[in-house]
DNA sequence: GATATTTTTGTTATCGATAACATGGTGGGA
DNA sequence: TCCCACCATGTTATCGATAACAAAAATATC
């Protein structure tokens, strides 16, 4: 095929092949009903013809895509990249394709998306997050297509839901720290509502301090979750007074700034001050001394999720809610300290 | 519209309004030839019965889509994350939908997908590489629609580049070296192959040393680009005998791992060892001294390659090829020394 | 007030495939 | 030898919209 030259349609390979467009079709499908003979002789001139069939005509006859349309706060965030590459491993086997959004954490954006997407008549839809708008919520629960809600565990899930329970990850963390004979944490965090799971973890931390009569001081950084974020919320921290004893992080990005930011204040890890962080993610493997942290399955996340939304596009449906495990990596950035056994 | 319901189309809302579907069409898609009184009638009908346009059948009927389909090489490495935002901010503001891919660096991957792209007729194609297979090049120049390689720029652009000269950016990098008196360079990348552009930095800073009759080690480690990847390509580095006097990094978060392991070492940057990246990321930002590197602008590649693209779906013609600039960052960790004057 | 012009609305053909049903040929069993 | 089943192939209707052209209604011009 030249340039300049109309692409090849079905109707010209047809007519080169002498066959009816169906035989093309069905040929070029793998659908039987075409002698093994006319089926390479249509695939070889089609080849030659370079004949590229359009998906939206076939869509449109069929009925249906083979897309999955995601949407994640970000991609900036190595968690959902990782996630991401988990869904995508799985579903790629499986002929589907996949769409990715970021919706920066806005809620409204994610909707107009929604909105968006469902004229493709996608094959499935997967959001990163729980709260979504009322008209989101119906849009979706009468598309009738299946829906994954990731990251977040769902109480009511649209359709599917597969997370963590933020809430409790961060209780256990809580726990731990309270274990190890810490009173004044602090929770470096970023400016609240745009991160709803932080918070849910934040209040996890919180709870489990305040059922020993312990408070939580909670620092909101103005930035993006970033390095520099947790950086700066640790220099907020260690202004307060009575400085904070423990400094529980957003995620393991921000641990890592704080720890910068402690560095550079000559202040000692975990001697004067403790560091949690959030995720298991890979930077903590080249730093000095482990990071205490949470680590979240993300790429089993995807795969988990990914499996069930390929059942449920084949009409299989499995368990609507999963809540994958969480473990606490009990690092080396807070003190050591053997649990009391009493 | 109930669950169960069949999906309204353009027909039941027509009929509803007690109009044409080409009214209805036209109505919703803001296309002149409706009054004022109609239009209104019939938008506020459409959303009262949930109806949601067919876009296949509209594509189909248009011959086109809004979709951009835009690979990368990975989405772990931030640099993919910021262009893709840069463009994905222009182009959704043009009303153009995007599809990312990741082609984990492999080109039969890439390949195949540009073969399953181009029968959605995607509206442009982005590929974030020059080298691509004899087939997609052909494939691509016949199907007569833009496409832009990104990251690094072509000499012979399929359409239209948009990137870094790799090449120069090491020369420069290297020469700046040479200037600050090191003799015993390194390079740290992972396995070859993998990725073009980090060797073609490499011989850039290779050819800078070259021409002062000295000679880069190369250091090749089995991994992906990734803060561990570093730290092990460090480690081999410090074990070399003599020792280099200079790292250079694949990108800064190799540089960092880097970083990490000459302080589990006990060699001190820059008095020891000089360190030097690229990219400038943000990480930066939070190290006790601000990495040597070069910085890139990732940002503004997108969105310049987005606007170029834009430009072209509308049938406007740009420049075929643009090469961004790079600044090199002195930063803290070579030595400082003026450079001679002679 | 009649005709020219502009708006609004409707009709028909088409986009490029697939589904469902119809037909023609081929070989096996009675 | 004839009939039936089965496989290969073809026909027709359809998917849900838009483009291009046609007609009817509203407005303007003299």
């Amino acid at each position: 095929m030249s340039l300049g030259a109309k692409a090849a349609k079905i109707e010209d390979v047809a007519r080169a092949a002498g066959v009816s467009i169906m035989s093309v079709s069905r040929a070029l499908r793998g659908v039987d009903g075409v002698s093994d003979a006319t089926r390479s002789r249509i695939a070889d001139l089609a080849a030659e013809m370079g004949y590229v069939p359009s998906r939206l005509a076939g869509s449109l006859a069929q009925a249906t895509t083979n897309l999955v349309c995601i949407s994640v706060p970000t991609l900036f965030d190595a968690v959902f990249a990782e996630i991401i590459g988990g869904m995508r491993e799985t579903l790629s086997h499986a002929g589907l394709e996949t769409i990715i959004e970021t919706s920066d954490y806005d809620q409204s954006r994610e909707a107009a998306w929604v909105e968006r997407m469902i004229t493709w008549s996608p094959a499935a839809l997967v959001l990163s997050d729980v709260d979504h708008t009322r008209e989101t919520r119906d849009l979706l629960r009468s598309a009738n297509i299946p829906v994954m809600e990731l990251w977040d565990v769902a109480d009511d899930p649209i359709d599917m839901s597969v997370g963590l329970d933020h809430r409790s990850v961060g209780y256990e963390m809580g726990v731990h720290l309270v274990q190890l004979g810490y009173t004044r944490p602090a929770y470096v965090g970023i400016a609240s509502g745009r991160d709803r799971r932080s918070e849910k973890r934040m209040s996890g931390i919180a709870e489990a301090f305040a059922s020993n009569a312990l408070f939580l001081t909670p620092i909101h950084v103005e930035a993006a979750p970033s390095f520099e974020a947790g950086f700066e919320g640790a220099r907020v921290a260690l202004a307060k007074d009575p400085v904070p004893d423990v400094l529980c992080f957003l995620n393991d990005h921000l641990a890592f700034g704080g720890l910068m930011a402690c560095e550079a204040a000559g202040i000692n890890v975990p001697q004067d001050i403790g560091i949690a962080g959030f995720n298991g993610l890979n930077i903590t493997n080249v730093l000095p001394r482990r990071l205490t942290t949470s680590s979240t399955p993300r790429r089993l996340m995807g795969k988990t999720a990914a499996r069930m939304l390929v059942a449920a596009v084949r009409g299989v449906r499995t368990d609507r809610r999963v809540v994958m495990p969480v473990t606490l990596d009990p690092g080396a950035t807070t003190r050591h300290r053997p649990v009391p056994t009493d």
